[in-house]
DNA sequence: TTGAAAGCGGTACCAT
DNA sequence: ATGGTACCGCTTTCAA
């Protein structure tokens, strides 16, 4: 550290702005571009020791901290991966998932942010998220349009990747197979022998985009057996639910497949509160393969969701970001497999 | 929309770069700065309807967005309000509290990011934050030393708060009272006549923020009355949880506060499956109040934690944005309130 | 009503 | 080995 000497006591305080490169230079007395150099180790240009030593001593003492902004102009590009926050709840699996993820991206030199652009829709949303020029993008849910990849490639974006049940025009697309998941849970109910399946819809917001095609693919799992599948809209809530266990009887169903294990949870106690026996009287299934599943009595049977590696999806990217003119990937994710316990 | 000729079908598409607003300009026949005051709807100047016309309809036509790193280079600030990703696993409560942060952040005109810094810690990672030049940062955690508010402060950001459960020198901060947590379970158990009390510590890294001050709290609340408080290590895993209960009678514990409600679930269930009742050979209390508990059997007590509401955060960020000079306001948040149920 | 030009904080080429 | 300087994209005085 080097040592300046105290000023008079006197002497206020002056509000320093924030020091740059240029008061850097000023201080060790040096040019900008020297500064520069040297912090950034430049290899092609050959600085001597006692001027390096100068400048750091300067910047540390200054408390010099680059400034991204200028940097990134001035390159012409950033290594910043922009996430958009999804506009469904995130559950434990998809925050763990995140986190993966920007340790993968950080392993690869980028820097992932995520971006909370709330209000903001379609196209009006990619216009802000491509304001921040990042390198790529990697939207959650449906929340992009084909006018949205455009923009975003046209303001430079090397890679746009969907992760959602539906590929757009020009990026890539991570599919998650949310069809599946509705069609493995309920084929699974049908070969239990369950003939009149019941499939909990969520009553919560933006949770559509995951609750349709589930109950879609449960459709099309019975489709010509002559067992049939019917929505329960459902709200997270304990009240709802004991109503829903209620009139279960008039109902005539025989199993549900409950969107996920929370839902599931709640149900079953419902059931169980009604005086229903899991799995006789009703057969439960739920999905994500949560933790609390394996402590239900009876234990929860489930479909296991396998999200990508975040390593693997941090390699996609990075290969997109490479060669940003190689044709769209499009990639089944959610490997979606029946766990069988004891409650169906 | 402006028409263009159609270029001869043989020329090949020019790969065209990144629109700017002097390409916006030149399209429309004006100058850089006219464009700038077209776009921005700027007040003071006056610029005639036609003219306004074919600036807009030439950034249209070039799918022109602003560069924001260039705007706020230029404008000496931003609205950036970071928010550094948690080193602690995100539960569905801190999820909830951050979407509505960010909602009421961006009510105020401020943009919330996120932003994953993976492997850096103290003084290095609020390097990192503060190269983006954030107006405001708010650090969850512990993750934040007195270097670090300076080194943020110094760089222009003019509020930093810690959300967390110890304040740092110069920054805003929202005390997590954790040690109230552990404190208030622990009394429950007490005041039920529970003399011999275990506190769960759970095994997973990045929870030690957490978990050391509620056992700490625990300890608080028995201090001088005779009862113990007994520190049980427990990794969130069905078979360990099995093990500790195998165990439980040599423990000579009658209580357990669970370190929250999930582990308070598994834990319980591990209990019960040793043949153990709740709550009459062992209580049981979790926290975090989440639906979970009310489903279980017995009903899980709890301890709800009430983190502040985003509005709250915002105003307070905003205050301290606007009046960067203020002193630190050093507020405790995470009301926590026993409830009781039935498994203690 | 519009344009020319300075400058925000860096980086990198070209001289010296 | 170092310094001068142009430039990244945008905003904003000041002049015309």
């Amino acid at each position: 550290m080097v040592q300046i000497p105290k000023p008079p006591a006197a002497e206020p305080p002056a509000p320093r702005s924030v020091p740059t490169s240029a008061d850097v230079a000023r201080l060790a007395g040096v040019s900008r571009a020297t500064v520069s150099y040297v912090l950034n180790d430049s290899g092609s240009v050959r600085i001597s020791e006692p001027t390096r030593r100068r400048v750091r001593d300067a910047a540390r003492e200054l408390g010099y901290v680059p400034h991204a902004a200028a940097r990134s102009l001035r390159a012409g590009h950033s290594r910043m991966v922009l996430m958009p926050a999804p506009s469904f709840p995130a559950g434990p699996l998809y925050s763990r998932f995140l986190s993966d993820l920007q340790w993968a991206l950080a392993r690869l030199d980028y820097t992932a942010v995520q971006y909370g652009s709330v209000g903001l829709r379609g196209y009006e949303a990619a216009r802000a998220w491509a304001e921040l020029r990042p390198v790529a993008v990697l939207v959650p849910g449906a929340d992009l349009d084909p006018q949205g990849v455009e923009v975003l490639k046209r303001s430079g974006a090397r890679a746009v990747v969907t992760l959602g049940p539906e590929a757009v025009e020009g990026a890539h697309a991570l599919l998650t197979d949310q069809e599946g998941v509705g069609h493995g849970a309920a084929r699974h109910l049908y070969d239990r022998g369950r003939r009149a399946i019941g499939v909990v819809v969520p009553a919560e917001g933006g949770l559509d985009v995951f609750s349709a095609p589930r109950l879609a693919g449960a459709h099309r799992a019975v489709r010509g057996t002559g067992a049939t599948v019917t929505a329960l809209p459902l709200a997270y809530d304990e009240r709802e639910a004991a109503r829903l266990a209620a009139r279960w009887g008039s109902l005539g169903l025989d199993a549900v497949f409950a969107y996920n294990d929370e839902y599931a949870m709640l149900l079953m106690r419902a059931l169980q509160d009604a005086g229903l026996d899991i799995p006789a009287d009703a057969a439960v299934i739920g999905a994500d393969d949560l933790m609390l599943g394996r402590l239900l009595r009876p234990r929860l049977s489930t479909v296991h969701l396998e999200l990508p590696a975040g390593r693997e999806l941090a390699a996609l990217v990075d290969r997109a970001v490479r060669d940003p003119g190689a044709a769209p990937e499009r990639r089944k994710v959610l490997g979606a497999t029946v766990v069988h316990r004891e409650s169906s």
